[in-house]
DNA sequence: TCTATTTTTGATCGATCGATAAAAATATTG
DNA sequence: CAATATTTTTATCGATCGATCAAAAATAGA
């Protein structure tokens, strides 16, 4: 018997994703929120609730499409190590590629918002632990078929990892030179290969991989 | 003739530096700014302009202060590996022991409004090649007095080191775990030893050094 | 077609935002 | 003391903030 909803509430939802990305939390206004996303402010209200719940709807969906789907598509497309090289390339590809500097979203958020309010930390938080999950999973699995070296310590490669991903995308927002990024993470993906990483060797490209450029 | 500042200009923008870096320029009101520099609204705007430009100077204040006496401190009673070591230390104290979870101003502020501010993206672009430059130097220092191996390549090798120090306080408003962090520092560190960084060895704890609470 | 239920619409709430005008206060200089 | 220059104070500006209310509109089942 009920009036059904006259939007899609996905889309809606890649349409606060869009504005969340842009300028954060704080910065997005209800009536920002509202316009992008094709509806009237207490349209908005009805369907998500506050401002902060519709952020955390936005950050859930943004850690599915863009982080889950993706480590899910490398662990199938590709070996353990080029899972992660192709991650962490990626990374750097999306960085200098987006003239908005936009960043990551989870990073972004674990700036802004993480520090004042403890449910979203403790999501926040565990979005970056599956990224750091996904490397440790992925050393592992590496190791065992002899592309990694067993000498390196999987457990703290992947803290550094997520390390080096996450100051990629502190840079992103700054000074997203390639040159700097992929600096920053020759050494570190070096330290899969066991060796001492001294001479400089290429940095390889990652494979094209489609790329969106609204959708996160 | 005229009549004088019945205020320290100085303490007053470490007032401003303690609200900026707890909650970030646009999450502070002028308000604030002006109760905790114990000023009134109009003596704020007399003296610094708007609230921007007073960021920009708190944001400049808190870079000589935070980094670069630092830096110079660590240069001159450290050996240069040492300073390497001590800094990321350093960076890693500072998150584990702030229950506010402030993290570091220049950080916070490359991620909240280098995207959307120019001039301002600029300097804090500056301000974070200044603690490249300051890994980079060190290491040929390091080099130069045979503590860090030749093979080691000083440019992306401080490159890493700028992403783990930024990943670090990524993760320092996030979840400022010690174990994790000293993980994502470790295998980074261990490259100066141009070792496999293989064995996890412990972490030595940075010497004491004195803490301000409030102050940058 | 009528009724029940929900969504959408248009208007607006009080609070707070950054910033300012005008006047009072305080110092130095002549 | 008087003139001048600057700061501080008090009050407030228009704009925008997140959020809400009442009423109209729409759709399903009875």
């Amino acid at each position: 018997m009920p009036r059904p909803r006259s939007f899609d509430e996905d889309k809606a939802l890649d349409a606060a994703i869009a504005c969340f990305w842009d300028r954060g939390l704080e910065a997005t206004s209800v009536r920002d929120l509202a316009e992008r996303m094709g509806i009237q402010g207490p349209s908005l209200y009805n369907a998500f609730g506050d401002k902060r719940t519709l952020f955390a709807r936005a950050l859930e969906r943004y850690a599915t499409r863009t982080m889950r789907e993706r480590i899910a598509r490398l662990e199938h497309e590709y070996d353990p190590k080029t899972a992660i090289l192709t991650f962490v390339r990626d990374a750097i590809e999306r960085s200098v590629s987006d003239p908005r500097r936009r960043g990551c979203l989870l990073v972004n958020s674990a700036l802004e918002v993480a520090p004042h309010d403890a449910e979203l930390r403790v999501r926040i938080a565990a979005y970056l632990d599956e990224i750091a999950a996904f490397f440790r999973r992925n050393i592992t699995a590496a190791q065992k078929v002899g592309t990694v070296p067993p000498a390196v310590d999987g457990a703290d490669t992947a803290r550094l990892l997520l390390g080096v991903v996450l100051g990629i995308r502190v840079l992103a927002r700054t000074n997203p030179d390639r040159a700097l990024l992929e600096g920053v993470a020759r050494p570190g993906l070096a330290l899969l290969d066991g060796r001492r990483p001294r001479t400089r060797r290429g940095f390889n490209r990652a494979p094209p991989q489609e790329r969106r450029e609204e959708t996160p």
